[in-house]
RNA sequence: GGGCGUGUGGCCAAGUCUGGAUAUGGCGACAGCCUCCUAAGCUGUAAAUCGGGGGUUCGAAUCCCCUCACGCCCGCCA
């Protein structure tokens, strides 16, 4: 598919190259809307062609020759604007057609890895930023043309699990604190919470864990048996709990089964002879400047980076891209497996999405001090919150009707105010913005979509027609700037892959162009033009239902 | 102490990589808009010396140096 505004650019740098010179460097960027579409600023090219800028730039505009668009000068700078007609036709007509955004498949397999959560408790808000940002991120390489796979790494041989585990073996149900929601990792994490508890002031309970993690890791069936067994039942509650905000995993790889199937020995063999490790009384580091990572126990049993570094060996086996999204608190680690995989010789290196934490009230959250907002009551208080608005605006629903909205609305919510921060910044969590709906909220931008579709449903006459007809006849301001915004869209798309919180900033401003447009042009009652205006609805809708989809929020016919 | 990250109106964010033409939105506040396709919307007003200081440049929120505040990391934990 050709879009618009990447031909216009084309255009313009190959023409700026005919006009200027051939390895010149061209500082193509976007003004201000009203100045244009792009802009050249022509300081840069005064003191190797010896004029001043606004003589170049009067040079620039009398020699160069678009079919595309027209260009303008403005002192020191060129203007360049594209061609209405052209970006109307070409961004209406593919909106309509479908796959608007989408590019041609590129050959290329790219693992993502995400969540990864420690399978002791439930997912709370602070661990969702993962999954989110995760999930996000797979459906724009999805669209790019990548053959994408995401993978959950489950931890069911670390400490956190072996707590657990204890726990449900020596904790009765009246020792441990109330379960707030019938599901397997609420049901399990309060055995967590008290044994965790319990093992900072008991030296005997904190033995007892000792003596299991010995068990495990010496290959005791049965223990290794309940570590995998009570893993998978609070993975269980995990998969629940992203499944409601439509994230799925394709797959999910168990430390165990590295340890298990010998993949963590041939690491550890494979990297024990190089320079970068060193031997310390019997366990094995890396080491490069005055950082060192242990590998294994004097006693030879493996240490978590061993583990991952096994994982990354075989995900390097299986695909052309490595991509993990990972807590700021995994940079080191994180460099560490590259270490080992750069001295193994293996490939691709993987590359990394980081991103801050979310507080709440100023303070870390944390499974084990209990300062935490689960993911399953904030998506629980969303929905109720979604449910209340409607109730205030709508009488006709049914009551299935409401439901179905709220939910829709209330996970929307969710996961847009989570993915349109910045990954390396932090979120201090605060309940009146998680559940705002107004603004700069997925609410808003479904409701941009619910409008469209009701523009639509009104009319109720087949949609069919509406691909013949030819909007470059429109004109006016508002018409042509929401067209023009939503032409950009497959460049946000190639610009979000590392950085997810661009598409909803976009998805916010496309949203507000269209509220704009909702009350400045009449469709329905419209004199003139009203097919090429209901061409232009129906491809915004269509447009932006593949933009929530990305996001992986739902797109509602009606709110 | 060292490394990485963050610091933008009362609050929250975009812009920082790739320096340009009056710093962009949202929340909150105030003033307006529903006989008109759903007001979860729209319009307007007030509100920012872009943490501070130096430097580079014709030009700095953006690049460099110093500095302050906050977060994360520097375990034979994961």
């Amino acid at each position: 598919m050709k879009y618009a505004f990447m031909e216009f650019e084309k255009e313009i740098k190959s023409e700026l190259k005919r006009v200027l010179g051939d390895d010149i460097e061209i500082p193509l960027e976007i003004p201000s809307e009203e100045r244009g579409d792009y802009a050249v600023p022509c300081f840069v090219f005064s003191s190797r062609l010896k004029k001043p800028p606004q003589e170049i730039a009067s040079d620039i505009v009398a020699k160069i020759d678009l079919s595309l668009g027209t260009v303008e000068q403005a002192g020191p700078y060129v203007n360049f604007i594209i061609d209405d007609e052209y970006v109307l036709k070409n961004t209406v007509d593919s909106c309509i057609e479908g796959r608007f955004g989408w590019f041609d498949p590129v050959d290329e397999k790219i693992l993502i890895e995400h969540t990864s959560a420690n399978p002791n408790a439930p997912l709370h808000v602070g661990n969702a930023r993962n999954p989110i940002i995760g999930d996000t991120v797979a459906r724009i390489f999805k669209r790019l043309g990548y053959d994408v796979t995401t993978e959950y790494y489950v931890d069911d041989m670390g400490r956190q699990v072996a707590i657990l585990t204890w726990g449900l073996k020596n904790l009765d149900p009246s020792d441990v604190g109330d379960v707030e929601l019938e599901k397997p990792d609420h049901e399990l994490s309060v055995y967590y919470q008290r044994a965790s508890a319990m093992m900072e002031e008991d030296e005997g309970v904190q033995e007892g864990i000792q003596e299991i993690i010995q068990q495990m890791e010496s290959g005791d069936e049965g223990v290794v048996g309940s570590f995998q067994e009570n893993s998978r039942k609070v993975l269980s509650g995990h998969i629940s709990s992203l499944e409601r905000l439509n994230i799925t995993h394709d797959s999910y790889k168990s430390e165990s089964s590295l340890v298990i199937d010998g993949k963590v020995r041939e690491a550890v063999e494979a990297l024990r002879p190089l320079s970068v490790c060193g031997d310390d009384e019997g366990a094995l580091y890396m080491g490069w400047d005055d950082h060192r990572v242990y590998l294994t126990r004097s006693d030879g049993t493996s240490l978590y980076p061993a583990r991952d570094i096994a994982y990354h060996m075989g995900k390097a086996d299986r695909t052309d891209i490595i991509l993990d999204v990972l807590g700021e608190d995994h940079k080191m680690h994180a460099l560490s497996i590259r270490k080992a995989m750069e001295a193994l010789k293996a490939s691709p290196a993987p590359d990394f999405i980081f991103y801050s934490f979310v507080s709440l009230e100023g303070e870390k959250m944390s499974t084990r001090s209990g300062r935490s907002v689960w993911l399953d009551g904030l998506m629980e208080s969303a929905k109720e919150r979604a449910r209340e608005e409607i109730l205030q605006r709508r009488e006709d629903l049914t009551p299935d009707e409401v439901e179905d909205i709220a939910e829709k609305v209330g996970m929307g919510a969710v996961r847009f105010n989570i993915i349109k921060v910045q990954p390396e910044k932090p979120i201090d969590f605060r309940w009146d913005e998680a559940l705002n709906f107004q603004g700069s909220s997925a609410p808003f931008v479904q409701y941009s979509h619910a409008r469209a579709a009701s523009i639509l449903r009104r009319w109720g006459e087949d949609t069919e027609q509406l691909k013949t007809v030819d909007p470059s006849s429109l004109g006016s301001k508002g018409e042509v700037g929401l067209v023009k915004t939503m032409a950009k869209y497959p460049m946000v798309i190639q610009e979000s892959t590392t950085s997810p919180h661009l598409l909803a900033n976009y998805a916010v401003k496309l949203a507000a162009e269209f509220h704009q447009f909702y009350r400045d042009y009449p469709v329905l009652k419209a004199e003139e033009n009203k097919k090429e205006r209901l061409a232009i609805v129906l491809s915004f809708k269509k447009l932006m239902e593949d933009i929530l989809d990305a996001l992986g929020i739902a797109a509602p016919e009606y709110m």
